[in-house]
DNA sequence: TTGTAAGCGTTATCAC
DNA sequence: GTGATAACGCTTACAA
């Protein structure tokens, strides 16, 4: 691998020239620049990272900490992230947390043994009440999650918003008995059934019943069949995230329910599989590249300014409503 | 941060019997030994990766390339990739290819760049043809595609006996007007093409249509939709992956077929739609996780010995027969 | 406008 | 067993 050496040895000049020319500064001759880009070119020289990280003391990357990858929302958001990244010219860490708070910690510990430039992450709720993005020497952007501290950039949801129009949309289509299934580890789970529980409560309609559980299929499934064989079983499921939807439909298959007729089903997140069943699922659409891309685009901005105020930036969801909230008759 | 220097001049001793004792280095006093741990204890020292990957020459990390993060096969397989390495004290670069031949270099040219300890790849079709692994300084591991090339560490399913045995599933269920859909960039699609070919010929049926696509649903949709809607619509599809899959399914959907009935659905990746849709789709499930798995470990031995002689390892998938190709009456 | 040289934090060679 | 020191490749203050 040709170094920053024999760049400058093959133009004709030194290191420092070499450095300034790549770093584009103004100070430089034309023809020293012109023979710098010659011999860069002929060497294919390309600089070394890890020299740069360690003069800089930051490098050209950036984490992305999500719960899990395997989560459709985050999938799509890792998408973006990762696009916009590589367009300014950063790779991409991505780890997986598990919604498990001492993970979290780890990597952001490894985040900074890399020197990351910054982070985009989306904390559980008991990590985000407690974060205190200053002690960190990297800017952090919240996605998906919120954190009472208030002076850090985040990308998010109008959640209350969306769980009350979710809500909304089911109880104008007739149902009252509404079972809420949330993510207990994501503050955004809360959020959305503070939507509910309004929604509810403007409609004077008592809160039904719910359950907190792990954002994963199993846990759905079993909250939802517990729920679906009680003495007293719902006439809709209101869930929070993809996962939990998909688990509470293996529920209700495996009851040999139908939708919407026995039983509604309502969600958060476009997953594929929301229009390939039929009837297909009503759900807020979150707009996930746009949230990948306004993240990194603030991260970005903030890595170059870091003095810059701290902004949050909120976007809607959407609702999709189709065939599994279908209006009573 | 607390630097090398400062672990050295708490414990009293020099940079390089630090150095030594963290490297587990035999020849060190216990008494050494134990004041380096108490200093680095004491001021919470990490090692600087950056230092470390310049001095010699190859960092603690390694590259995962994948042609798209939002195919479930790909995101399972991440998921593996990074709980091993993470166990093994490695990050993950994460890069979407998008099938691109062009993209494909240049982040092989990055993961040149960051100096990582080596690189997990899927490479295209065409790619995968030129592929000279030699020409890298670090290992790389192929997933899912092969490359003629016989000296590289490889973990691939066994795509012509599976596609073969989903073929067998369909003609011994009744089906003989299978449509194949299949990836193009992809060495895979056409292994597994090359499986349905081998089943139809030892039945002694006529090959019916085919359509070679990129793996994403909207392409599938439009090719299985052009299949549907023609003179002579087939009885059967066959999909090389769930996207292909997915795609399908809309078109049948759209066409107001009845599964299996009026056409049945076949395909590969146990992706989480298919046991939702009713009825659920019959396919050959890839050890996902496992194939992440192998491939790094396989790659963090090959980082370890890089003289060790190349292996590929032939998982074999695992039909799961469902409602999408009941048995024709 | 350009070059010299220090220094980022490690590891490993060499001398003791 | 241990320490001084060079080297990895780069950026930038300072000098010219």
């Amino acid at each position: 691998m040709a170094s920053i050496k024999d760049v400058a040895y093959e133009a004709g000049v030194s290191t420092a020239t070499v450095s300034r020319v790549l770093a584009g500064k103004s100070n430089v001759s034309e023809k020293a620049r012109t023979r710098v880009f010659g011999a860069v070119d002929k060497l294919d020289y390309r600089p070394n990272r890890a020299a740069q990280t360690l003069r800089l003391q930051r490098s050209a990357t950036i984490g992305l900490l999500v719960s899990d990858i395997r989560n459709p929302f985050f999938t799509a958001v890792s998408r973006a992230v990762e696009d916009v990244a590589h367009e300014a010219g950063y790779s991409v860490f991505l780890c997986n947390t598990d919604e498990d708070p001492a993970k979290e910690a780890m990597y952001l510990k490894l985040m900074i043994d890399q020197d990351v430039a910054g982070v985009i992450y989306s904390p559980t709720l008991q990590s985000a009440e407690k974060l205190d993005a200053t002690q960190f020497r990297f800017p952090i952007i919240l996605i998906d999650r919120d954190a009472p501290q208030t002076d850090v950039d985040a990308v998010l949801l109008d959640n209350v918003a969306a769980g009350e129009q979710l809500a909304c949309h089911l109880l104008q289509n007739g149902y009252r008995r509404i079972f809420g299934l949330f993510g207990q580890e994501s503050g955004t789970g809360h959020k959305r059934r503070a939507g509910l529980l309004r929604a509810l409560h403007s409609a004077d309609v008592p809160p039904f019943g719910e359950t907190f559980t792990d954002a994963r299929i199993e846990a759905g499934y079993e909250a939802v069949l517990t729920a679906l064989q009680s003495a007293d079983p719902p006439d809709a499921i209101f869930t929070t995230n993809s996962l939990l939807a998909a688990g509470a439909m293996r529920a209700i298959h495996e009851q040999s329910l139908k939708i919407p007729d026995d039983i509604a089903l309502a969600g958060f997140d476009d997953a594929t599989w929301t229009t390939l069943v039929q009837p297909q699922i009503t759900l807020i659409a979150q707009p996930t590249y746009e949230i990948g891309q306004s993240a990194t685009e603030l991260l970005i901005k903030r890595i170059e300014q870091p003095q810059r105020s701290a902004r949050r930036v909120i976007l809607s969801g959407k609702l999709l409503a189709r065939g599994s909230t279908q209006k009573l008759v």
